[in-house]
DNA sequence: CTTTATATGTCAACATGACTGACGTAAAAA
DNA sequence: TTTTTACGTCAGTCATGTTGACATATAAAG
């Protein structure tokens, strides 16, 4: 019987390539939180206060259920998280003006303070990542990620230029 | 004053770039995990259990610390869902050989089985998107990947071939 | 103008999966 | 023989997700 991992076995490469692009994603996710939350427990907050902020604050004047459909957790898991930041003075509420209904989610300058703080690791990270992989490995990732993302998704990402 | 958005700017360019990264990265984990989430509901299972047949199936005859150091959380955190698989007769344990204070891990059939059906969902993803970026994307994305994770890990990445 | 639908919020109860800290056992290494 | 290592367990806590029920204000439809 023929050793599946050493003959040339082009279903064996593709499992073994496909089994690395999942542990890729498991081990670039693991380490790419861990600072970021480092930083968060000084607060007492958590991975959860750290999406809120990093998405308030790159969509400002979002609706609680833009923020809702990003995250796709329950309007109760973003209450609570949100509530703390509310009332601890990183985001504010307002109404939105033609719908009155909504709550309009923005960082305070506290809050843009910590969203810097807290992100500015992650895009070291990237930065240095990009750097040391150059320009057309950074374009490859990007189309890979693209299609691993569900497709409704796809346009919160523009081509560039 | 100067619209930092409209005119050429480098910085903004930089800056945009790497948030880009960032959310690809948190879109890309959040619909990888969507579908194994679901089956695993099926079975009382949650996203630890997977992580826990994922690597014991991936590296037969693992120790508890080699799956520590992969999952990076406690010992008593890993106990619960390790126990669980054990009872539940997903994982046996039996003493190493060489060292017999070692508990060597290995999937039954029926870990094997939930393994399969587990990861299948996620290869087909990645097979997926893989096909549709191309080879050379394939291998930018590697390459951007491997350094977001921390280097005393990206051994277990071993160059193809 | 009345009804219905939508956007948001709240209360309560529960599950999962992480944590810390303390303590225990068996086997390997010094 | 003593110390260290690999692993396990008990107990308590916290963060973050869930479901289900109910409430309020406003927009949209009839």
């Amino acid at each position: 019987m023929t050793d599946v991992k050493t003959a040339i076995n082009p279903l064996f490469l593709r499992e073994e390539e496909l089994r690395q692009g999942v542990e890729l994603l498991f081990f670039a996710y693991r380490d790419f939180t861990a600072e970021p939350d480092a930083i968060l427990a000084e607060y007492g907050f958590g991975r959860a206060h750290h999406r809120v902020i990093y998405f308030v604050g790159r969509n400002p004047a979002m609706t609680v259920s833009d923020l809702l459909d990003i995250l796709r957790i329950t309007k109760q898991s973003l209450s609570r998280v949100l509530g703390q930041l509310v009332r601890e003075g990183f985001v504010v509420q307002r109404p939105g003006s033609r719908d009155r209904r909504q709550r309009l989610l923005e960082l305070t300058i506290k809050g843009v303070e910590l969203e810097r703080r807290l992100t500015e690791r992650q895009r070291v990270l990237f930065a240095k990542a990009y750097r040391d992989a150059g320009a057309e490995a950074v374009e490859g990732f990007r189309k890979v990620m693209l299609g691993l993302i569900a497709p409704e998704d796809r346009s919160r990402f523009p081509v560039k230029r």
